[in-house]
Parts: C-alpha cells; structure tokens; sequence
DNA sequence: CTGAAAGCGCTAACAG
DNA sequence: CTGTTAGCGCTTTCAG
C-alpha cells in the first residue's frame, strides 16, 4: 500500500509550493496561471491525490460534519419509523451538500457520557430528545453548552436558548385533524392509547385531541402501554376494555398502536368503525396494511430532516438561524376506520 | 462564548506543560506524579476542558469513527426495516465502544462521488452494496482501493480483496427452511415475488427457495415489481394471476410483500393457506400484523450490525480481521400462512 | 503569479 | 518526573 499523497507529495511532483496546489485543490481561480493549474491539476490526478478532512478541520475549524443524538432507551433506536425516515431526510439534504452525518443513539441520562458530546468534530448538533419535559430541557441545556448551532425535534420551544433551531411537524394540528373527523358523528368517550414513554410529539398530539374533545363534551381516557411489541399493547388495551368497557373511539399514538387495537377489537367481535372508531397516526409510505385502512395523518418525518439540514446549512453559511421554528404542516388521510 | 480551551490553556492555568497535560489527559499514568496530576485535573475541570479530536486525529491518524456508506435508488434509503437494523447495531456497538458512525446513502454508480470515499476521516469503511453483482463487486473494489478495512454487508465473499470482512445472514439458508415448511404438501407451482433492484440478500433467497423446490419437482417463476408501495405490489402480482392462474405456493421477497400477496389472494376470494400458501422473510419485533400469522425467518439485521462493529474494534487492536466472512443463521418463525 | 512560513491542537520521542 | 520540540496536512497571509 503505497502512501497516501499529501499536497507535499503533489507540489513535489508538480514543482511549485504546497500553497499553490491548494489554492487549484479548492478552486481558488485568483493567482494560478492556467498553465501551472494544468500541471497540478495532472499530478493530482496521477497521485490520485484526496485532500485530508483532517488537516483542513485542523486549520479552518469547520468539519463538514454534523452530529445526531437520538436519545431513546431503546438499543433498537432507529426501530421507529418517524426516526428512520427523519434520519434518511437529514442525512441525504446534508450529504447533497457535502455533509457527513454522525449517528450517536444514547440512552437517557448517558447523554453527557457521549462521546458526540465529549469530542467535539462537528459543525452542529442535532438532538432528538425523549423522557420527560424536565429531563428534555436539560439534555437540551447541555449540547446548547457546547457553543455550537443546535438543531431540537419535535420538541417546543424552550425560551433561554441561544443559536438553537426547533424543528417539528405540527402533531397537535393533525390531532385536532383526526378528532374532527372523528366528531363527524357523535361521541361521549374517547381513548388514546400511548407508550410508556414520554415523547414531546405524542403529548402535543394529546393536547390536541383534548382540545377538540373537550370542546364537545367528549370524554378523553388515556392507557399507557409498553409499545414493543404488540402483545403489550394488546393487553394494554385489553385491560381497559374490561374495566371501563367499549368507548366510542379509540386513538392511538400512531399507526402501529392503532393496528394492534384494532386487531383487539376484532377479536373480541367488534366491528370497526361501527361500534368503535380508530385512528392512527404518521402515516409513511409503506403502510397500507391494516383493514379496514387506518383514518391517520400523512408522517413529515422525512421532511423535518430534511428542514433541518437545510437550516443548519443555513446558518453555518449566514451566522444565525434564520427562524427559531419551523412546524410543518400535517396532512389527513382518510381511512374506513373512522368515522 | 468562551474559547474552548487547548491543552495549552490548562497547561497555563496549572503552571505545567501540555506534554503533562496530554499525559494526565490520556490516563497515561508513567511519568506524573500524584500532586501534578491532582492540579492538571483540577484545572481541566475549571475550564471545562474536553480533547480535540481533530488535532488528536491529525497527530495519530486515528479517527474513532466508522463511515457506512448505503448504496441504495430510493432517497428514503433508510426505509427498509433491515437496513434500519443494521444500522442500530453498528451505530450501538460502534457508540459503546468510543466510536462514531458516519452515516452515507449514496445513488447506485455515485458511491465515487461521495464524500465519504473523497475524504478520508474514517478508519474502517462499511458498505451495504446493491445493483447487480458486477456493481457491486465495483463498488467493493472501489472502496477497498482506499486501503482502508472493509466491511462488506450481505454479499457474498470475493476473491482478490484485502483487508475486507463480509458479514451477512444466512439468506440462503432462511429460504431452504420456507421452502421445506411449505413442502410439507405436496405443491406443483410456486412464484416468488421480488422487488425491481437486484439485491445480493435477495439472490441468495433466490438460490434457497431453487434449491428445495428443484429437488422436489415444483416449477419456481419470478415476478419482479416495483416494491417502493403496496399499489405496485399488487399489480405486479396481479398481473402474474391474471396471465398464469394461481400457484401453489406465493413466497415474498420479504414480509412486506408476502403482506400485499396475502390481500390480493384475499381480494380474490381465495384462502390463505388453503389455496395457497404464502411466506414472507426477514420478521423484525414489530411484524405480528397480518393474518393469517406469516409464515416467515427472523431477521438478524440487529446481530449483522453488532457483528460487524465488532470485527472492525477487533481488527483495528489486531491488524487484521480474525475471519474474513461472518453468516449469522436464520430461525424460522411459524405462521398460519403456510403450509 | 508564486512561495515561504505560521500555526490550528495534539502526541510522543527525547532531553533535562 | 517534567518540559521542549517536531511534526501530522492543511489554509492563509504576506513577501517576493
């Protein structure tokens, strides 16, 4: 394995200076002859010269980098479809524009045990919190500390930050979406089935089905259930059923809840949406399944990464978010679930 | 904001030189006595001093991070649940043990393009190939031409590559345990159903299913469709029962697909198992939605992950990969779709 | 138009 | 036990 070239190595070939093959290397058009960058330019290419990211971090203090905690105490992480696909939306905008993306999936608590957070080699911080607002706030308050751009998910806004961007879809307004369709015909009793997990988006979901139940008088019951795997929810739901007996609908967290309920509801000889309605939430592009097909809300999942690369983009280029907030539109899809 | 502090600032601050510093830093314990190391503490903790990793890295030429680049059409490269495995075990893995993931989706053909192979920060290199085996073995020897390690994910090992590891699950294998689940009545016909890229997993399931059914005297047809929604699934087989009538025996690329199967059948008025048997593949914790209960293979994208990160922490101690391929076996899992 | 040189933060060899 | 120093590869200023 021979060396690998360093602009030494290609001014050594070229016989200019290292100066000026940097300047060709990054397209500096002032102060190179057309005939010296021909030259250069074929030693490059002969050496199949790369330039070291490393070096030039070193120098220009800028890493073309950018760092994503997702903090979740699940080791299966990415398991959920909203991280996935917020992920690929985040990841794609920042490589199109010459970004690497570094992953960190950290348990709740260990976040300053991170090594994302101990050694800094990015340009910016994305963190997509979990667990309580409280703890939310400070994990938030601890990458803020590190003096670099910070992009939050999902989350609200938290007033004391500085150079801090908050990017969501509008899980409330899809709530508020669902329920009325929901209200199409009359209520007296609602569930929202959720995980036993605390996430920012789910209780501004909830916010917004209260909303509108409460303004017609309908009665909002929440189960909490462990939503990894299905059997969980199952007897979750199973549960109230027995104490509380059938309510008129039942909402839940998202898509997969909803489908397991469903499921539950069949089982027991229920007839969906006829004795109950269901509704789901984030919708992505491969989730047809369910019969009868989930009344849900389409999922900006993919987006809010993708806004999210666009303003870290943004602000690296101009010193400062352009907008604190950013909440994306959510979208119905209809569905035989409900009403 | 403050200036992060240097190694330079705390040697200031504890009247001490930054070799000392680096030493107390790096828990080198030769060489500094227990008063010194007590200040140099105390003064990294004032300042709130956390290493460089970039001038660390230009010193030692070590990175302690992983590049994965994922070869994929779709720009949701990120969607398929396996790929989303994979990278929750490697990330987790690679995180435990101080390591970062630089994450990658590239455009078949633009993997030389990517930044990723452009500009080294990485020490080892992961590469989740697709395309055709010739694309793929290009795209292999394009990375592997880096000189740096290799992990190759799913495809099967080639020949004149060095410093490269392959690791997959056992596809193949997966398939000969459907195919003899299915076999336990006698069948005529069978059809498997496969997306429009060429995936190495997927020839592998291919070569599975042949095997058994060769041996046993069942004609196997391919019907290949986009598999990006549930739409085209379903004309894809669609079109396959309206020009040939219907087989014995549907086998899915994947349970996704085995899903959209078993709804067309159903939609046809024909029975799943009773007229024919389906199965899927690759079952991840959250995949107990359809019924009948697929008949399908655990995924071990999870393990692929982890074992991957493993044979590149182990490699980078030893220099050298212990073994040069890595196939996790497959379990099935029984379902009412089949036989 | 071109080159010399300083220095980004760090490690490690070596000198004291 | 502690400090001095030489780079790792690069960008950028300043002189020629």
């Amino acid at each position: 394995m021979r060396e690998r070239p360093t602009l030494r190595s290609v001014a050594l070939k070229a016989n200019v200076s290292i100066a000026t093959v940097s300047k060709v290397v990054n397209g500096i058009a002032a102060g190179v002859s057309e005939a010296t960058r021909k030259e250069v330019e074929a030693a490059i290419e002969e050496l199949g010269y790369r330039p070291n990211r490393v070096g030039r971090s070193l120098r220009s203090q800028r890493h073309q980098a950018v760092g994503l905690a997702i903090v979740d105490p699940s080791p299966r992480f990415l398991a959920d479809p909203f991280t996935t696909n917020l992920v690929a939306g985040l990841c794609n905008q920042l490589n199109t524009n010459g970004f690497g993306l570094l992953l960190y999936g950290v348990m709740p608590g260990k976040l300053s045990e991170s090594s994302l957070i101990r050694q800094s080699e990015v340009d910016a911080i994305c963190l997509n919190p979990s667990g309580t607002r409280d703890e939310r706030e400070a994990a938030m308050e601890l990458v803020s500390g590190l003096g670099q751009p910070l992009v939050v998910f999902q989350d609200r806004p938290v007033q004391n930050l500085q150079d801090v961007c908050f990017v969501r879809q509008d899980d409330a307004g899809g709530a508020e979406l669902l329920a009325n369709e929901v209200m199409k015909r009359p209520r007296r009793r609602a569930v929202m089935v959720i995980a036993d997990i605390p996430w920012p988006a789910v209780e501004n979901r909830v916010a917004g089905f209260r909303k509108v139940f409460e303004a017609r008088g309908v009665q909002l019951d929440l189960v909490t259930c462990d939503e990894t795997d299905s059997q969980a929810i199952s007897s979750g739901i199973a549960g109230y059923l027995d104490d509380h007996g059938v309510p008129d609908v039942i909402v839940g967290q998202n898509d997969q809840i909803a489908i397991a309920c469903i499921d539950i509801l069949t089982a027991r000889g229920l007839e969906v949406p006829r004795d109950v309605a269901v509704t789901g939430y984030n919708a992505f592009p491969f989730t047809g399944l369910s019969r009868p097909a989930l009344a849900t809300v389409r999922s900006r999942a993919y987006d809010v990464g993708v806004t999210a690369a666009s303003a870290i983009l943004e602000r690296l280029e101009n010193g400062r978010f352009r907008q604190r907030e950013y909440v994306l539109p959510l979208e119905l899809v209809p569905g035989n679930s409900a009403p």
